[in-house]
DNA sequence: ATTTTTTTACGACATTTGTCGTATTAAAAC
DNA sequence: GTTTTAATACGACAAATGTCGTAAAAAAAT
């Protein structure tokens, strides 16, 4: 059945994972570095964060010498899913058309995003047919 | 500049939110009881959570004889609107568009709904012209 | 070989979250 | 006016989260 585990990365781990998305694999100095940039942020606090992540199972990792080459284990999208049915059920009991059209109210989309979507419904209404 | 402060309820801050939107003003009692219906909760865990909800500003009550009266303050729209960002920006690298094609991508859409994306997006359309 | 630097391991601490139990108080029933 | 009942207040506890500091160990530089 290979029921596979569900990862609901709290904020911190998302950033990690985000980054290890991006450069993987990746040290703990590389991703220190990455998030450095954003904000103000100590070295130990992402090697602890990385090192409970590992313990979850949320990242492999691999060493070499005496650095630990980390990888992530859920792929992005797997977690983008997770994320966002999880917002859909809390927030807009269930309905993920509820939660688009909220998502869309909000902010300008570009007319490429336009004709993307465009594009989808499109097709949606061929299989539909 | 009247700036509001943007509320991000937990889960459990959550579901007492729903229960309040639905049914305000509305006693520990009654928000126990639909909540107890949907899973096992005990009741002081409730009224523990709601006093906290009121000293975070996040509801508000009226005394009434013994009992509270409790409205929330934040509505609805503007949480699933602040959720909705932020996970956007958390996970989408801030386009929502991402999102939404992540969130159609999953599940069957409705006819009905489709429509509604149609409708919205001529709307664009014109507007963008 | 020492010293310095890099990296990890470990432990700690404050906050938040979710959960209750117990005690007190106000109201209702008798 | 006692006794019950209903509601609140208060405190507690475990787990998760975000944050570091310090110590140890391994590798690199000298």
């Amino acid at each position: 059945m290979t029921k596979q585990k569900q990862f609901e990365p709290s904020n911190a781990e998302l950033e990690i994972l985000q980054v290890l998305w991006e450069n993987q694999p990746a040290t703990v100095k590389v991703v220190h570095e990455k998030l450095s940039s954003k904000r103000e942020v100590g070295y130990t606090t992402i090697l602890k964060q990385m090192q409970r992540m590992f313990d979850k199972g949320m990242v492999k990792r691999n060493k070499e010498g005496k650095t630990h080459w980390y990888n992530a284990i859920p792929h992005k999208q797997e977690v983008q899913q997770t994320l966002t049915s999880q917002l859909v059920d809390k927030a807009f009991s269930g309905s993920a058309m509820k939660m688009v059209m909220h998502a869309l109210g909000q902010g300008e989309t570009s007319q490429e995003e336009l004709e993307a979507l465009q594009q989808w419904l499109d097709q949606q209404k061929e299989d539909n047919q």
